[in-house]
DNA sequence: AGTACGATTGGCT
DNA sequence: GCCAATCGTACTT
């Protein structure tokens, strides 16, 4: 039986900040709209592993902006950086621990995506600058820390996941996270996952790409 | 009340 | 590759 596109439940993402990492990958994001759907294939994706984890919001703890962290597996923690943008992660098992979405490939809703991207309409635009980074994939959604932030997306009217075709071992990426410059031996652990050869994924890591074709995959 | 800064992006060199 | 934009958040005084 094929459940491809049936919701997600709790059980899902019941997992460590790791696995639900790597699980996230090729999953739906559906995002309901004013009565329309938009939705995106995750294809990259980076943990946050909380408490012990010096890159994460949540290493010194519970503060008001990353409570969300803290709650249970499949809450949405959408927070605002640089004043003007905002990202969204999905808090996994394990205090503090939440996957950040850093890319998805459009396939439902593209027009409307575009509209929320670029409020002043862009006649020509590339479907690929939609959604392949943290803040252009809220924007595209519509997503911000108002409207989502410690929003359930087990329960959520308007925001979940829903099951993707499965992307074997083969076809991820499993490298080191993006922009951590401080908090040393965290930078380099491989906490990022992405879709080998996707066109939609924000950053790619040609040396982890080389050597994962150099082991055979 | 004041301050320093960021899990980014887009524009320019 | 470099850098400014822009403001909520966490933390200090």
């Amino acid at each position: 039986m094929d459940d491809t596109h049936s919701r997600l439940g709790r059980e899902f993402f019941e997992k460590s900040g790791e696995k639900l990492s790597r699980a996230l990958i090729g999953q739906i994001l559906v995002r309901l709209s004013d009565g329309k759907r938009l939705a995106g294939r995750i294809v990259e994706t980076e943990a946050y592993l909380g408490l012990v984890d010096k890159a994460a919001h949540s290493f010194k703890g519970k503060t008001a902006r990353c409570a969300a962290m803290f709650k249970e597996p499949g809450t949405a923690y959408v927070y605002n950086i640089y004043g003007i943008y905002c990202c969204m992660n999905i808090s996994s098992q394990g205090d503090g621990c939440a996957v950040l979405l850093r890319a998805l490939e459009p396939v439902e809703g593209i027009n409307e995506m575009a509209m929320f991207r670029w409020p002043k309409p862009k006649p020509r635009f590339k479907v690929k600058d939609l959604c392949n980074g943290p803040s252009k994939l809220c924007q595209s959604l519509s997503l911000s820390k108002v409207n989502f932030d410690q929003h359930d997306l087990v329960s959520d009217e308007n925001l979940w996941l829903e099951k993707g075709g499965v992307v074997p071992d083969s076809m991820v990426v499993q490298t080191k996270r993006v922009n951590i410059d401080k908090a040393e031996e965290w930078s380099s652990k491989p906490l990022r996952f992405y879709v080998l050869h996707n066109e939609f994924v924000s950053v790619r890591d040609k040396e982890a790409e080389r050597q994962m074709e150099g082991a055979g995959m």
